[in-house]
DNA sequence: GTGGTCTAGACCACC
DNA sequence: GTGGTCTAGACCACG
């Protein structure tokens, strides 16, 4: 359901917010459905469930996870919004990964054909 | 020449270990020509000498550059080689960045159409 | 339990590689245990955390130390491995002092003479 | 006649010093004597003629040359007295790095040996 | 002028 | 608390 990169520099807990995005924007999750809960999450992730837990306290901030007491969290009304500003910020990661794989000298041509490889890969 | 994105999560001193490689990668640097020098690659950068002295160290280590006693730093005969190791890397590291962004929600021709406008932005 | 020269022209951070690969030649560290902490180890031998930093940095990159995201770094299973070519290291370090100290007009027996002497002091 | 470690962490300059006092301590070179030329001596070494020359000017104010108009450096009467106590120094500086070797995990028994060995090398 | 080492101290990510 | 990155600036060795 969600995955999680350990060795990339990206922040772990970036990761998480942007995969619950993800699974909003992308419909498997529906504002009203209680989210994984952050124990379970942390287990099959393998990551400390405080990194979790600071996952699901900045997206408490900005309104995509209602919290309720007793710990469990539920996917807010805002969240289909939220998650749409998500895919702007995942557009510019992505646009910013693919100018450091230019300076490295990568052609664009490399780029597509790697786009083009994973896409075959996972569709 | 070389540039660097102080706002990524990627550490700025693998980004000039990146820029580098890529600069032999595309021919732009040969072997026997001289790196810039670290305090000068460092105030065109902005960034602290000691950043790019890193990234200088472990190129040495690696066998891209020869390190001289008291002079300039060279691109070293290897440095083709382990440049062409560096798109290997260059490549993952581009490949990791579109896992993240599909897991962020974006699709496919989401993707596909980033690196199309990237492409036109700077050709 | 480590000790440091600072007044010895040898790097302050290839003494603490050295001197960790030694503890492990000697058994007196063994894989699994934990390495001292950066800050920790910085703070007995009076050094700057830096300078520690560098030595455990170099010495993950070589296998002897696993570091573990946010937490102690651990000495590796390959660290008697790498412990091993330490030793071939300090020999030859050792053996290029007694040839400089040779060149200074010291001979053979005053070479003798001082490690005997040493021995008694600190056996 | 002279020999000089490149890779040595000790200062080339400082390795000249020792030497040419070395020469001296064992009587090959003698007061009166003319020193080597500084650039003769630095083509022979294979060493920039300022590190040299750094050294012969240390060794003037110490007194162990004379620094003749013209260039060329004598031996000077005093120099015997200097060298004895640079042999002082050599042998300090071995003590030191026999310790560091012990740091290592380098046994004493492997370092007589070591010592062993190299005088039957080059007795 | 160059690179190399070290210090001091900041901020961040993670446990 | 931990390690990792970065900055600012010092001093040294070398050309």
């Amino acid at each position: 359901m969600l995955e999680v990169d350990l060795s990339s520099p990206v922040p772990v807990y970036d990761q998480i917010k942007a995969g619950l995005k993800g699974l909003v924007s992308k419909g498997q999750l529906r504002p009203g459905d209680e989210a994984p809960s952050i124990r379970g999450l942390a287990a099959t992730l393998k990551v400390n469930p405080n990194t979790v837990a600071r996952a699901y306290r900045e997206l408490a901030i900005e309104g995509f996870l209602d919290a309720r007491r007793g710990g469990q969290s539920v996917i807010a009304e805002e969240a289909v919004r939220v998650a749409k500003g998500g895919l702007g910020d995942a557009r510019e990661a992505f646009a910013d990964a693919a100018r450091r794989a230019r300076r490295s000298g990568l052609s664009w041509d490399d780029l597509s054909a790697a786009v083009r490889t994973l896409m075959k890969e996972e569709p």
